[in-house]
This record gives C-alpha cells, structure tokens and sequence, in this order.
DNA sequence: CTTTTATTTAACCAAAAGGTTCGGTAACCG
DNA sequence: CGGTTACCGAACCTTTTGGTTAAATAAAAG
C-alpha cells in the first residue's frame, strides 16, 4: 500500500538529497552503500533519508546478501500528478492540452497523439 | 520572477493547511481573514503560511484598503508538474505513453526498467 | 485626532528535521 | 571460529518549522 499521502510525499521530495536519490533510482535498483557515494555525508544520514522516501512509499527495500537494495515505487506520484492538474489553468498558459484532459476524466477513451 | 525553487515549493505544498489556502485561491483572489477563517489557529500563524507561499512564488499580494489580497501564482506548479512527468512510467501503469516517454529520452545510456 | 479594522512583527516555545558519532547486528568469507 | 562488509539504531546536537500571545503599523471611519 503506498502511503497515499500528500504530506508525506511533498515532505520528502523537498529535500535535494532525496530527489537526487530517486533520480539515481529510476536508473534501476541500487543498495545504499551506492546511493550514498555521491553525497559528502555520512551513512546513517542517507538510511534516514531512505526511511523518509520508504515512509512516503516512494521506495521499496528487498534483501540481497548483506545489501538492502531500494527500488523506485512511483505510485505515490501520481496524487502529485494529480494535485498538479488541479491547478493546470494556473500554470500551463498555452492550455493545449485542457481539451484532452477534460475530455480524458469524461470517460472519452480515444486517445489523441500527445506530444509533450 | 517566480522563485524556480524546487525545494521551497515542494515545502510549501507539504503543509495541509497550505495546500488548503491555495485549493481556496484557485477560487479567485481572497483577504488574509478571509483565508484564515476556515483553521482553527490565529492570524499571524496564516500570515507564516502566506509567507511561507510568497517565498515558494506560489502567491502574489496586492493592496486594498486595509486589505493584502492574495492571489494564487501557479508557475512554480509547473516545475513539479516536470518532475512527475520525469517519472511518469513509474506511477502511469496503463503504460500508454511509454513509446513516447522513451523516444524523449532517447540518448539515455542505461534502458529504464519495466516492472514486472 | 481618535478609534476601528486588517495585517504584520517580535519574542517565545515545543516539536520535528537533518546532521553527527558510536556501537550493534546480520550475512558472507577465510 | 574470527574478520569484514553492509547496514541499522540510539543518543546527541543544532536549525527549522509551526504554533502561540502581545505589541506595532497602516489605512479607513467617525
């Protein structure tokens, strides 16, 4: 179950260590020893970072040998997407897309080509 | 212009009662009372908030009469918008976007995992 | 000029965040 | 067995955050 919690999920993408984490991550699975190597900091600092992206559901942890691997868990992204789109007429002055998207929460499945 | 700041707007939208000031603006423009009327909690702790907002760039304030109006400034929304989109084959499981996201990204030395 | 309305500033406080070091634990390796 | 590797937990420190109350400011109203 992600932690399907705004709070928690903004809370812990406000900090650049952990974005910096999950942009290393969406690379494929890494242990922590790895994950820490770029940063000037120590070890337990980057597990307590890791305990606030897991608590967020932004990643997973498995067990291989004597290495905690974390993997991406996207999910909790997607209420970030969505509170985004809440707001798009407050961002996005083009609104190309607002048809497609008020058309797309109608239901309306045919799917025009979206270029991003 | 609008403070581009990552960190500072994802902080701000951490915050509960934020997000619920700026759901209120994206109603149209509101006096500080007017915001604060809903929370249980005193003036000058919605005036923080509102600073907290200003510096995220995700308000602007205006003059009238007594009153500093506040309006909301979705700009910054557009960076965080960027930043699920980055990940966006991590939480869109229907995958319908996937041949798209990874022509964008072509030139990417390391193949984005798919999960299983 | 005095008062009222709207909001901010200042001083304070408790709790949380982000870092450290030191010591523990669990799995593999000789 | 004993040592090494990889990581976590606990204790501690400092800064930031989110709230309070009381006093200050600015503009309008009487």
């Amino acid at each position: 179950m992600p932690a399907n919690d705004l709070d928690a999920t903004f809370a812990a993408l406000a900090d650049p260590t952990r974005r910096a984490i999950l942009a290393r991550l969406a690379h494929g699975e890494a242990s922590v020893s790895e994950l820490a190597a770029p940063f000037a900091m120590s070890l337990p600092a980057i597990s307590k970072h890791l305990r606030v992206l897991q608590r967020a559901g932004l990643i997973s942890r498995g067990r291989n040998a004597q290495q905690r691997p974390c993997r991406l868990e996207g999910a909790p992204l997607r209420a970030v997407a969505a509170f985004t789109e809440h707001y798009r007429q407050f961002w996005d002055e083009s609104f190309d897309r607002l048809d497609d998207y008020l058309r797309e929460l109608q239901g309306d499945d045919e799917k025009p080509r979206r270029k991003h």
